[in-house]
DNA sequence: TCCGCGTACGCAAAGCATTGCGGAGAAGAA
DNA sequence: TTCTTCTCCGCAATGCTTTGCGTACGCGGA
């Protein structure tokens, strides 16, 4: 219902010149008179004349959107790289176009095509988590759109990618734990086929092989990320011959189900039983025990991977990963040593 | 970078006919005989078609697009309302534009210009808590754009607009705490004159009124909704001669920050102190002890304003306010009774 | 044989901005 | 006076789709 849109052409007829004199004495055109120029940048602007995208786009064959996929929008680790994304792009003039996969690679398809019919120019995207095949991607790289992946990523050699350093996190998860006292380490992974999982077994192997703690298959599960089986999981744990001494787990809401869950059976943290997550910090500061937490650079991510997206536009052959540092802050959760003290 | 898109006029060169046929048969229009109609269909099937919306919406003059402005993207909140806007929006074809206010006027104002630039068919947006003027939506109107408020809203007489019910809702707090044994309920308020921090005064007031509460100006206090004044308002409680003996506030942000300051001092939760937020399920679930709360339909306001959008599209007048009803989910933060028994 | 009508399709304009090229007009030179 | 040249601006095509209107062809009836 909105009124038509001021075009070139309402300038032109107020003036009794051509569009094409309007046009290019906004883009100060030599060709143009300095009056003339003069006169129609200033209705210009007294009208607010603003170029129609939709036009521009036809004939520079471009939207200026860029598509972001993510799981979901209410994780605020996604919210937040979303954020990040969003800042960077409109500094360049370009918006974004959101779409949730819902965790389900069902949806992130049908969302690849939402905004493909959109025409956006470019989609930055996190997998969802059950993700395991990926023609859909190899559809967009063949079609030569821009593609850039963040966290949980794939197709590494094709496609420029943002991750934070999760091997090392886990690395050093297990060593702050080891420092503190916990001897036996249980770890809740996601699912295998997801890059955050295989390197974060990695970092909890290698970690463990460094702290010189032997590492016990049954300490080790993977994890739909649902509530339920986190419980289930922790439950197992709990039964074992040789318990843990301590947890930590792929994303915060696994590690705050796995507090509640030991809470409730009246297990104490951290004098009974360390626990660490890779969180945001507002959960974690508010959380009883505040949570040691791994802190992922979550605008950066964004921000980062909307730097690598405009240098794909530029360069389709461009395909690096950046791996960013993330920081272990210890708080009360794993806190062991200080509270013997 | 990306490869030309599929337009009419390849399908229209392929079969050697025209353009114009071709978008007739694609939309079985009679002129056009079945067997041509159903070969121009195949060939569009098979070669994965898709109109160009630029061109559509230049034709059309309109893009599909609603401009979403929510003072943050990182709080659970507005991410779910968006989810729930997208939700809707998707199923009718459209997408949503985000912009971010974080919290400022001046941003506000600027992601409506951004949006416009855009051309957006129409904008949703939460006012920023700074927002104390109204002439930037004012505009809107006036050139017609279909405009929708959810949660913070403003002229309602003009603005179909989507709230959740504050006034009973706070009203339901009082007396949840008063029949817990509280009897001074203090209220961290937000600035005075954004929608809901009236309404919410509004319904602390009615709610003393009948509990049989006497109001004492001391104990509701506005909050800029920073985490500084948070604590320096708690502790400005807690100094007082006659302190509150409970309290709750108009966000999560706020009532965490408070629940963390009383803990630091060594008040018992809820012992001594009964605390009550407006605050998300995860949040609330995860607190310690966890948190009695109103829970707002966040998911449903998102429906319901997305659902107001296309009402305002078609009806220009249209400006009705919907009130969603809101659970108080009693938790431990305000068991009083529980746990003296 | 010719007219009339229906069938089945194409032309072109509109929506908007950009840009190569062509052209009108003026001023200077021969 | 006439030709050249430069300044300054307009025409038209491009990108893509929709749709009113025009048209070619075929067939039946007179």
């Amino acid at each position: 219902m909105a009124k038509r849109h001021l075009s070139l052409k309402d300038l032109a007829s107020e003036l009794n010149i051509s569009i094409s004199t309007v046009s290019r004495a906004l883009k100060n055109h030599p060709d143009i008179s300095p009056e003339l120029t003069r006169k129609v940048q200033e209705l210009a602007a007294a009208r607010h004349y603003v170029p129609n995208p939709l036009a521009m786009g036809l004939l520079k064959q471009e939207t200026k959107m860029i598509g972001v996929i993510v799981p979901d929008l209410v994780t605020h680790f996604y919210s937040s790289v979303i954020s990040g994304i969003e800042e960077y792009a409109k500094n360049r003039g370009y918006f974004i176009l959101l779409a949730s996969s819902y965790e389900s690679m069902e949806k992130e398809i049908e969302s690849i095509s939402n905004l493909l019919k959109a025409r956006v120019d470019g989609m930055i995207v996190c997998l969802s988590k059950e993700t395991s095949r990926f023609d859909h991607f190899l559809q967009l790289i063949e079609n030569e759109i821009p593609l850039v992946f963040f966290d949980r990523v794939c197709l590494t050699e094709l496609v420029p990618c943002v991750v934070a350093d999760n091997r090392n996190s886990v690395e050093k998860i297990v060593s702050h734990l080891k420092e503190e006292g916990f001897k036996r380490i249980a770890f809740i992974s996601g699912p295998a086929y997801l890059s955050i999982s295989q390197e974060r077994i990695e970092g909890y192997l290698s970690g463990l092989k460094k702290s010189g703690l032997e590492f016990d298959p049954d300490l080790l599960q993977s994890c739909s990320m649902l509530t339920e089986e986190a419980i289930r999981i922790t439950d197992s744990f709990l039964v074992l011959p040789n318990p843990p001494d301590a947890i930590f787990a792929i994303n915060d809401m696994v590690i705050f189900t796995v507090m509640k869950e030991l809470k409730r059976r009246g297990i104490k943290i951290p004098e009974d039983f360390g626990v660490v997550g890779f969180a945001d910090e507002f959960h974690a500061t508010f959380s009883s025990p505040e949570l040691t937490t791994i802190t992922h650079p979550t605008w950066e991510i964004g921000l980062k991977a909307a730097e690598l997206f405009f240098k794909k536009m530029e360069d389709p052959t461009f395909a690096e990963t950046v791996v960013l540092k993330t920081t272990l802050v210890a708080r009360e959760s794993s806190k062991k040593l200080k509270i013997k003290n």
